[in-house]
DNA sequence: AAGTTTTAAGAGTATTTTATCTTAATTTAA
DNA sequence: TTAAATTAAGATAAAATACTCTTAAAACTT
């Protein structure tokens, strides 16, 4: 798998969060329910966000998470690079550690091109972009469906 | 990451192997040994790719494993397939089952390029070229750089 | 101030991946 | 025909990932 669950789950709540900008804090047991993700791991999941900066939290009755800034500033790549790191990115494929342009493996040439793909599709797309084009030609983002843009 | 533990040990003595065409059975052994890679652990690989056709075995003294078709007939696309299966190149990035063209996630069109860019490279290579390559720049496919090409 | 709602944090469990160990089966060679 | 070399296969162990449960801390409401 490209992403871990735990990445894609971020992914699935923080288009979520971009769909509801403006609406102040969401809770996460909202979230957990309408996404159908396991509310204590979602939990996990946005406390990372968090302290990566890309999210605030709030406690108690009306609280929970809102993006820091708007998502349309806030890249895919952001929320992969917190959650499953950079590694993906700059990583051999073939495993070995140090491999790069003075040491490269066999591979690695293509193997930086093609990852470079990979990154510059994050980087070049936010949140706000899939969440409005989710919306418009509604599209689903939760197994069943069940989802609901609004 | 990307591929798994197994699937880079399965590149890396597929490497070997064809750098050693016309050689006849390699022992695992062997190639565990100059590869640094635990003896066990690669025979149950070695086994994954010689069910799936790749390589052929053969028991007893001077048995051990080869490639069933010049290593210039086999891409870097099969031995994954082999290994990882074929899953990452049609999975949905958001993790959706049965994400595609008629019910797809905002993700889909993106992804699904992104995710053939990674398809078309692992076909476009193939195990003679990259040992060639190998042999021919002194590169290394182990993280201590003790293999040396023959 | 008390009770309720909510996130935070840590411990615990389950599953998958990675790796090891042991025994069996096959093949060669003396 | 016996011994040694080698892959095959199954059981076990360790580590990483994916979740779950419990308790604590904070913030709002009355």
């Amino acid at each position: 798998m490209l992403l871990s669950k735990a990445c894609v789950y971020g992914l699935r709540s923080s288009l979520f969060l971009a769909s509801h900008e403006g609406d102040g804090y969401i809770s996460i047991r909202e979230m957990s329910e309408k996404l159908d993700i396991s509310f204590h791991f979602l939990t996990k999941i946005l406390q990372q966000l968090t302290s990566a900066g890309l999210m605030e939290s709030h406690k108690g009755p009306k609280g929970g998470v809102r993006l820091t800034k708007s998502g349309s500033e806030v890249s895919l790549f952001e929320i992969v690079a917190a959650i499953d790191g950079t590694e993906l990115f700059t990583e051999c494929a073939l495993g070995l550690p140090g491999c790069g342009v003075k040491k490269p493996c066999p591979l690695h040439d293509k193997w930086a091109d093609t990852r470079d793909g990979i990154r510059l599709m994050l980087e070049g797309t936010n949140l706000v972009e899939l969440a409005k084009k989710g919306k418009k030609e509604n599209l689903r983002i939760t197994e069943d469906g069940g989802f609901e843009w609004i």
